[in-house]
RNA sequence: GACCUCGUAGCUCAGUUGGAUAGAGCAACAGCCUUCUAAGCUGUGGGUCGAAGGUUCGAAUCCUUCCGGGGUCACCA
């Protein structure tokens, strides 16, 4: 993925290396990248593999090259040749043209895509704790940086309401719930909900131990012994029988979780185009397992169930349909892709679902391969490791489940902590000094979760909690509020235009240029977030240009610079910086503040 | 048992898909506020990239084997 300018130099090779030698090598062939720190220059022609190709020395190489590619591109000023590379040295004018002439316009992709990104996904049964966090801000922000991109994105939720665990948390409230409302105790809905499904299993726990005692059996199999169980399992059989007494207590009851669940993603800053509940779309899927079944794609075994056959990819026979005719989870998958493609003609089909699922979507997309849909291919699983404790995985009946609504709030205190220590927002509004806290508090928790890589697991420790110094949200929010306390103080009508001449000639100190050179980037880093659906790239970017940013903040002064052009050519820098860091972090949820 | 995945500094993580002497943040240490916000800047120390082989001009990255962590292989979702 080449920047514009590296575009050119690659294609001014491609023409050299014909010129010279009459070869013809191919664009993607040809290695362009940021020349090293340690040694002059900006961009860098890797040449070992033309070395190796013509057998001429690199030195000879080098030069001949070289010399080509500066009268072939315009914007060059020199190259050096170290071994095998030829570091390449751009005209000051490059940039400082580049930083006048609209810096921040992207180039919209050519094929403007249709893509459904489906994340969240909670139970009913219980409140989102630091795992979902991680889930809704990756789907969110890939989402947006899609749609930065300028493809037409929705956002779905599937909402698994149904099935054997909400007819827990119901059984357990029936039982001893004494009618409890949220209003009648004042909890949130999904965390009062999730109390009844921790006591129910407290509960089944006790009984399950005695048979287990007993009977000398394992602990699974006690479970499905247990009468709480199968008062369970007869509860859901009237929910699907229709019973309008469950039904009408299992709408109350994820009506308070729905609502739970608002204010969470409110407070997250997450939001969705389109809900999808389970308990409309679990019976979908069976056509196609007919019709799979009658071309002969997936067979059927003597008891009734449905299977297929993946061992010529490498995986195994997976059931599709249970004997006694039921869905299993694939067959309302494969059931609500098929709709959604058909429905919304989509391009792409994103699912942000944890990597514990690998296998399950490897299966879906192998079964719409078998089926013959072309856009098999065209779904994609944005598989994410686990948020885990230094002691291991976050386990609901040990108590170390980290809730999202705890964590933001104790967040807000730190953050508010933090703020009155520094003593710089005194004079804000209490109503300013709330919106303030919990924008920094966000900003920690979503730069924590998304720097890292989706595929690798999160170690998230309680003890030491989410720093506010360094590689951190907070960091990008203070790069941003101090540019901002320089821009305030300017007027616009102060601002001198400089001419073409003057931003030509302009003579930039390190810092400045490493500035720009760090924005010149913006759109190759959002076409690498948007290729890897990762938008841990961006957030290393986004750091990476604050800190040229401090850096240049440090060294060069813009309100007290005399002269006037370097004034007003780092009060260009400065609010273009400003913008960059305020679009970019947004997209990746994260509100910047005016100050600090 | 089979398959997937990860293993990089004391800790938490990057590493542009095979490029130059492996980078950040935190923690430690040393400097920098009369100067646009010190939630900051500058510097120092810290590494057998889990181990051993292999592929080639060149490997943290690709291949093989082994060691270790996690996950999946349910007529659960």
């Amino acid at each position: 993925m080449l920047t514009h300018i590296e575009q050119s130099i690659a294609v001014a090779t491609q023409s050299a290396l014909k010129d010279l030698y009459q070869i013809v090598v191919p664009i993607a062939d040809i290695q362009i990248q940021e020349t090293n720190e340690e040694y002059l220059g900006d961009f860098t022609l890797v040449l070992f593999p033309f070395i190796k190709l013509l057998r001429k020395a690199p030195a000879l190489l080098g030069d001949e090259i070289g010399k080509s590619l500066i009268a072939l591109v315009p914007q060059m000023q020199s190259f050096v040749r170290v071994q095998g590379f030829l570091n390449i040295t751009l005209k000051p004018a490059y940039w400082n043209n580049w930083l006048y002439k609209n810096p921040l316009q992207i180039r919209l992709v050519n094929e403007r895509q249709k893509v459904m990104v489906e994340y969240s996904s909670p139970n009913t049964n219980k409140p989102l704790h630091l795992g979902h966090i991680r889930n809704n801000l990756l789907g969110y922000s890939v989402s947006q940086i899609l749609k930065k991109q300028g493809h037409d994105v929705i956002m779905a939720n599937l909402c698994n309401d149904r099935g054997i665990h909400i007819s827990k948390s119901m059984l357990a409230w029936s039982r001893w719930g004494n009618g409890a409302t949220p209003e009648s105790t004042g909890k949130k809905g999904d965390h009062l909900v999730g109390d009844y499904y921790v006591m129910f299993q407290t509960e089944m726990k006790k009984e399950r131990n005695i048979i287990m005692q007993n009977e000398n059996i394992e602990e699974t199999a006690a479970d499905n012994k247990t009468q709480m169980m199968k008062d369970c399992r007869a509860l859901l059989l009237k929910w699907e029988a229709g019973d309008e007494a469950v039904r009408s207590l299992w709408e109350t009851m994820n009506s308070w979780v729905y609502a739970g669940f608002d204010e969470t993603y409110k407070r997250l800053g997450v939001h969705f185009d389109k809900f999808y509940y389970e308990s409309n779309t679990y019976l979908y899927g069976k056509e196609i397992i007919q019709d799979g079944l009658e071309r002969g794609v997936f067979y059927k075994k003597d008891d009734g169930s449905v299977w297929v056959d993946l061992t010529d990819e490498g995986l195994d026979h997976k059931i599709l349909l249970r004997s006694d005719g039921t869905s299993v989870y694939m067959t309302q998958d494969l059931g609500t892709a098929q709709q959604r493609f058909d429905e919304y003609n989509l391009d792409k089909m994103i699912y942000v679902v944890g990597n514990e699922q690998d296998y399950h979507f490897k299966v879906l997309k192998l079964v719409f391969k078998k089926l013959g849909r072309t856009w098999w291919n065209n779904i994609f699983h944005l598989s994410y490791g686990m948020v885990e404790l230094p002691t291991g995985k976050m386990k609901t009946r040990e108590g170390t489940v980290i809730d999202a609504d705890d964590l933001i709030t104790e967040m807000e205190v730190t953050a508010a902590d933090e703020s009155n220590k520094t003593g710089k927002t005194e004079d804000l509004t209490a109503e300013e000094f709330i919106k303030l806290v919990h924008q920094i508090a966000l900003a920690a928790i979503k730069f924590f979760l998304l720097k890292a890589g989706p595929a690798n697991a999160i170690i998230f420790n309680p003890a030491k909690s989410i720093e506010f110094q360094g590689f951190t949200g907070p960091y990008l929010q203070y790069s941003h509020a101090r540019i901002k306390s320089i821009l305030r103080k300017v007027e616009e009508v102060e601002i001198i235009k400089l001419s073409a001449e003057e931003i030509e000639n302009y003579d930039m100190v390190i810092e400045e240029k490493n500035l720009i050179q760090q924005l010149h980037k913006h759109e190759q880093i959002l076409n690498i977030a948007a290729d890897n659906l990762s938008p841990a790239s961006l957030s290393n970017y986004l750091f990476e240009l604050a800190k040229s940013f401090s850096s240049f903040y440090d060294k060069c002064s813009v309100l007290r610079e005399e002269n006037l052009i370097k004034r007003a050519y780092r009060l260009k820098l400065t609010s273009i910086t400003a913008t960059l860091l305020f679009d970019y972090s947004k997209i990746l949820g994260i509100d910047l503040p005016e100050r600090m």
